[in-house]
DNA sequence: TTAAACTTTCAAAAATTATTGAAACTTTAT
DNA sequence: ATAAAGTTTCAATAATTTTTGAAAGTTTAA
């Protein structure tokens, strides 16, 4: 396969995972494009490439440096604004478990925290069921953030050198 | 809080998640309604409880059966067939992440593996930083993939045990 | 059989989400 | 000042995803 098939399978592979995993499609593949680009890219490349319109290309690039994935460039001499993405994956890993923890996971411990202290009577099996339902939830979200929390702080050859070594 | 409108509020909240992770919001709230139900449920007490018609009840309970998360039961001398979920919560969190890695990880790795075969000129930038990011992502899906593939087989206080014992 | 009870299907409609493109805005150089 | 270069915004449109509901299909009991 030749260097630019291979880069067009990589940016819809992206693109599709990302979409699969409550991601816009096309936020995942300009990440794509710019994560396999040696060089920064301006608005007008990445919107030719990907064939998608300004706008869109601008919304995107703004949701991309908030998930702190890229970064503006400025070139010396030049008007234009360049788009780089950082390449390291265990950056991008962490950054997007970080995000994504504080967007989606924490809220909902949140609301597991209050509903864990609805009480009601001990002997309606709905409540029961409601009540272990929760705790149990509650539980398994409490160790996932905790591991979240230590991926965060970890460098990569120790993260899972821990974990492999553990499960071998 | 009442225990009717703290399950509305789980049934909510578990939709919302569901959604941002690419899981179809009534999937979601019909799963959690049977999770917090002591009794089995029919498809006319989904159907009432969530206000959804008869067709996307039919569909969303067949592919909650697809995903192994309710099954059917059928009561002696009664017509209706009644649903009921796992309560398991790890086991949950497990077939969750069986399907997930069937359906999206593993496609995934299946293409990163043939874009790492891809060869060209080793003095271009372009292809050295596109090997480079096949190569690490390819080695961050292999770790989650390995890590996953201990978390099926797992007992989950030996699984959380391990890697939180770890991390201290 | 047949008819009532129940389940499934799927084309059409609704709802949601993503994208466009042109106008407004900002910055820089002269 | 002003005009060119570049960026941002957002209402309108398009694409996608979800949901409906009625018809077709199935099962059971009499």
């Amino acid at each position: 396969m030749e260097l630019a098939a291979a880069k067009l399978k990589f940016i819809e592979a992206w693109g599709k995972l990302g979409s699969e995993w409550g991601i816009n499609r096309t936020m995942a593949q300009v990440h794509a494009l710019l994560l396999i680009s040696a060089e920064a890219l301006t608005t007008e490349e990445i919107m030719e490439q990907l064939s998608i319109s300004r706008g869109n290309a601008n919304m995107t690039l703004r949701d991309l440096i908030g998930w702190g994935l890229i970064e503006k460039q400025h070139k010396a001499g030049e008007r234009k604004e360049y788009f780089f993405a950082d390449k390291d994956v265990w950056n991008i890993a962490r950054q997007v478990a970080k995000e994504r923890k504080k967007r989606e996971l924490e809220p909902v411990l949140k609301v597991l925290n209050e509903l864990s202290t609805v009480n009601g009577d001990e002997k309606d099996p709905e409540f029961k069921t409601f009540q272990k339902s929760i705790k149990d939830i509650n539980k398994l979200a409490g160790n996932v953030d905790k591991t979240l929390e230590t991926m965060l702080k970890a460098d990569e050859s120790w993260f899972w050198g821990s974990i492999l070594k553990v499960f071998k």
